[in-house]
DNA sequence: ATCAAAATCATCCAAAAACAATCATAAAGT
DNA sequence: ACTTTATGATTGTTTTTGGATGATTTTGAT
């Protein structure tokens, strides 16, 4: 038997087993011990299993799908709630511009077998886009590799080009007078831009961000509905006379 | 038996077995041990199988997650010897168009240091561009999940904006006739229209695309100047009645 | 806890299998 | 006629394999 085979045969009877013995997999393939031995020795090695007196061990770190489990790792449940109110606000076969960034990330797997189409500028969300099969546009223009955003004017002119039936776009600070604003100049204006091209207008945010500036503004209260997790009383009130507030129920 | 029908009858196996022996195949096809060597190399060299010790296993599409560092890996010496020509046609300074596609991703270490900016519509370029801190601006459009490109309407119409001092584009195919061309339409077009907004035009190749054809042209042979890896005198000196031709020096 | 038997182990070796490279021949293409 | 391509045999080299060896670990009985 090829030793490729042997290979793909061990790990798949570590997919079924959590644990198998010399033993078995002499009788399994046919193979002498010493050969079964060789291939533990070269699967552990490339830390596929784990070795161990007789036999070998599976190794559980979930190595099938890390980038999505470590992500969802990372998505505190306070994102997870912003993203299902955001995802409330959706109908089968909205087009709509998800924003770079976690927050809108937590939206994909809302976005699921409803017909959407995403257009977006955030390369970080392309692998969830693909897992989920959602068609995808991306904007065009400069790559700003620290962040995985597409940012600058051929960004902003091929915003242009676009109609949304809803935008949604994460935010750095909201100031009840300031209103939103994000550090980074570029940004702020591709969102802002990307915000304007929405038929339906969201921004989302998570408390913390609550009676914060940043530098550059991206859109004053009254331009889009507030998506928070959190919001106190008092808060509420004060936002709701220059736009709509939705809260996730917690 | 036709080496072709050998060819697809090896690829037949594997859509049903995973792994094949060379020993298999010789019974199956009454073919000497050398015959099928030098099929499977052939066949792994335009990565429609993966040879081991004894044989030959089936590749993984499903290239979930490892499919980055495996394609380095799988980067042959043919690729890399084109590249490195490609590479030999750049300028300081330089605004390239960097085509989707495996032979192209190859050039990305030549244009270290070099202030080169790249233009591309291939979302697997990306983190090596990053890795190499290269300006990048990405065309916008449809991302096509399967291949990693972005295709379409909209990113043809967004190639009018750019003009590049150079562009460089794989093909599937290259007859002498017919000229470049490959399987899917969209790319086509999008591979066409590319070519044409460079000043100094190459398509790239190895040699085992020669003398066929795909069902879309790209473009004809007077369009651009032909890059490959190796080639015989004849047909050298055919392909340089109608374009220029730079082969890699073995 | 201690010991001895049994099981498992790493290492080494020689035979077998598979390999790349080369050659001569034959077939196909120009 | 001449080149290119495809093929199968042969060569010497490399990789894989299974058994032998003695060391190490586990087991179970004391």
């Amino acid at each position: 038997m090829l030793t490729a085979k042997r290979h793909a045969l061990i790990i798949e009877q570590l997919h079924k087993q959590a644990s198998v013995t010399i033993q078995e997999l002499v009788n399994l393939m046919d193979a002498s011990e010493s050969t079964i031995r060789r291939d533990l020795s070269e699967l552990e090695k490339k830390d596929l299993l784990k070795r161990v007196h007789g036999g070998a061990m599976r190794i559980n770190d979930t190595h099938a799908e890390p980038s999505y489990q470590e992500k969802v790792g990372q998505q505190t449940r306070e994102k997870q709630k912003i993203a299902q109110v955001a995802a409330d606000q959706l109908n089968d076969f909205d087009v709509i511009y998800l924003d770079a960034g976690t927050t809108t990330h937590a939206m994909i797997p809302y976005l699921k077998d409803r017909n959407i189409t995403v257009i977006t500028n955030g390369l970080m969300h392309l692998p969830e886009l693909e897992r989920y099969q959602i068609r995808t546009y991306l904007i065009g223009g400069q790559v700003k590799h620290k962040t995985g955003a597409i940012v600058g004017t051929v960004a902003l002119k091929q915003l242009n080009a676009y109609h949304f039936d809803a935008s949604f776009i994460g935010t750095n600070a909201i100031d009840e007078r300031f209103g939103y604003s994000t550090p980074d100049p570029e940004e702020a204006e591709i969102k802002h831009k990307a915000l304007l091209q929405g038929k339906r207008r969201f921004i989302l945010a998570d408390e913390t961000k609550l009676n914060t500036k940043s530098s550059y503004q991206i859109a004053t209260l009254n331009e889009a509905t507030f998506i928070v997790d959190k919001l106190s009383k008092s808060m509420r009130t004060r936002l709701e006379k220059q736009t709509t507030v939705k809260v996730a129920k917690s």
